[in-house]
DNA sequence: TTATCTTACTTGTCATAACAAGTAATAACA
DNA sequence: TGTTATTACTTGTTATGACAAGTAAGATAA
C-alpha cells in the first residue's frame, strides 16, 4: 500500500503508476470514504516523486471522483461508486462486463442505404455517399435488453461486413480498424415503444423505453458512428457523476 | 484576441484568466473548428506567463471540449456545441434560462418526515433524525414538465420553510445558505408514471417518463440534498458528453 | 474565561528548467 | 529517383523552488 508495484506498467507514466497504486489502495478499503489521504508532501516521500507528478495523479483520481481536495485541510476519499466509470465513454458489454453480467448480441441485419436527413447531418455525409446501417439486438444474461441501430460513413461501414458483430462495436472500431476514438455526445429520453422495437425486446408496444442518441467521434473530431439505442425501461439504468460548476 | 482583458477579472488566477480567453477567441469563431491554435511556446510569449499556467488554461479548455491536443502536431480547436455544459451540476432553471424558456415552478408540499431506507442511506442520516421533504412542480413555459421531490437532512431543510421555493434551489442553497456545492451523483431510467405524477403532469396513468435519482454533496462530500426527479417524457431530453477512457 | 495572535501544516498557483516522444519537412545519401 | 537521416517544432513528463491562501491548534493577551 503505497508504492510503486513496479509490475508489468513500468513503461506508463508515474503519474498514472501512482494514480493506479492510490486507486487501488482507495478501492481497496484501505482509505474509508471520507477519511483523510496522505498529504501531497508525504506521498511525494513515500513515491519518491516531485510535487508536480503527486498532484497530477491527484487530478486523475479528481477526474474520476475517487477523492475530492480542500484546501488547508487535506484531501480525503470519496465514497467509492460500482457506477462512477459511466462517464467515459463505454459500449454495453465493456460497462456490464466487469460487473459479472454476460453481454452479447445479435445481428439482425447490416446494409448500404440513403440516410435520412438526421442521420445525414450527424455524421456529416452527403445523400448520394450512403451509409451503412448495422442493426443488433443486445441481451444482458439472455434477456434482451436494447434494439442499437448504428449508422456509418461508406468507408468505415464497409469495413464491417467481414467482422463478427456479436460484441462491443467501440473495440472493433479500435482495434481491428484502428480508430481512436474520442468523445460522445449522449442525449436521453423516455419515449413508448413502438411495435418493432416491442417485439424485439419481448415488451408491450407504448411500454416506457430509454431512448438515447449517441454520437462517437474519433479523436481529431470526425464523426465515425451515430447510433439509436432503445431500452427497456425495467432492465436499464444510466449513472454518472457531474461536478459543479 | 490573444490577451488579458484585465479587466474584472484580475482576481482570477492566471491560468483562469487565460482558459477564458481563449475560449471567447474560439466560441466567438477566431479559431474555426480543426483550425491549429497557438503553441504552447507562442502562447507562453502573447500572455507573458510559463509553460506550466498555459498548459493548465489548456487542460480546462480541453475538459470542456473545447479543444484538442495531438503530440507532436499541435493544439486544435474543437466544433463548439452548444450542449456542452450541460455535463456541469446545474438545476432547471439555471439549465433552462439561458435557452429562452420561461422556467417557473409551483411549490406542492414541504414538511418534516420520517425518511424511507433509501433517503437514509443517501443522505447518511438515521431514522430517528428526519428529513424534511419538498415537492414542487416546475413548468416550461407554463406546462408543465416535471414532478420534483427533494429531501434534505433536517438542519438544512428547516432552513428552506422561510424561502422562496418557486425559483432553483441550487442557487437557493448556494446564496442564502452558503452552501459550497461539489459532485453529485445521478441515474436516469424510463419508467411509468403512476396516478399521482401522471395527474400532477397532466399526462395519462402509464405514459413514459424520465425517472432521475440526484444525489447532491456539497464541496467535501457530505450529502446535501437528494432528489426523485419525474420528467414528462414527450418534453424532455437529457444531453452530455463523454470521453473516451 | 474569552478573544486574538502565532505557528505549522495543508492545498493552490506560478516560474524555470530539462529531457522524452511524436510529427513533418528538409537534407543527405544510395 | 527513391530512401534514409537530420533537424526543427510540437506536446508529454518530471524536477526544484517559491509564495499565496485556507485551516486548525496551541500560545498569548485582554
Amino acid at each position: 500500500m503505497g508504492s510503486l508495484s513496479s509490475g508489468n506498467m513500468s513503461h506508463l507514466p508515474l503519474y498514472m503508476q501512482i494514480k493506479e497504486a492510490l486507486k487501488k489502495d482507495i478501492l481497496g478499503g484501505h482509505y474509508a470514504p471520507y477519511q483523510k489521504m496522505p498529504s501531497e508532501s508525504e506521498l511525494m516521500s513515500s513515491f519518491g516523486v516531485s510535487r508536480i507528478t503527486v498532484r497530477q495523479a491527484l487530478r486523475y483520481l479528481h477526474g474520476e471522483g475517487l477523492i475530492f481536495t480542500s484546501q488547508g485541510k487535506g484531501t480525503f476519499a470519496s465514497k467509492p461508486k460500482a457506477t462512477q466509470d459511466v462517464k467515459y465513454l463505454q459500449g454495453f458489454a465493456e460497462a456490464m462486463g466487469p460487473k459479472g453480467y454476460e453481454a452479447s448480441a445479435r445481428l439482425i441485419s447490416i446494409r448500404e442505404m440513403t440516410p435520412s436527413r438526421e442521420v445525414r447531418s450527424r455524421l456529416n455525409v452527403l445523400a448520394k455517399d450512403g451509409v451503412v446501417e448495422v442493426v443488433r439486438v443486445r441481451y444482458l444474461n439472455r434477456e434482451p435488453v436494447s434494439v442499437d441501430t448504428s449508422f456509418f460513413p461508406i468507408e468505415i461501414g464497409r469495413k464491417l461486413f467481414s467482422k463478427d458483430m456479436s460484441g462491443d462495436i467501440f473495440p472493433l472500431l479500435e482495434n481491428e480498424l484502428r480508430l481512436e476514438l474520442g468523445h460522445a455526445e449522449v442525449s436521453l429520453e423516455a419515449r413508448p415503444a413502438d411495435a418493432n422495437i416491442a417485439k424485439l425486446l419481448g415488451c408491450d408496444s407504448g411500454s416506457p423505453i430509454m431512448w438515447v442518441q449517441r454520437l462517437t467521434h474519433d479523436r481529431f473530431g470526425s464523426p465515425v458512428d451515430f447510433e439509436y439505442l432503445a431500452f427497456r425501461g425495467d432492465t436499464y439504468k444510466y449513472r454518472f457523476q457531474i461536478e459543479r460548476s
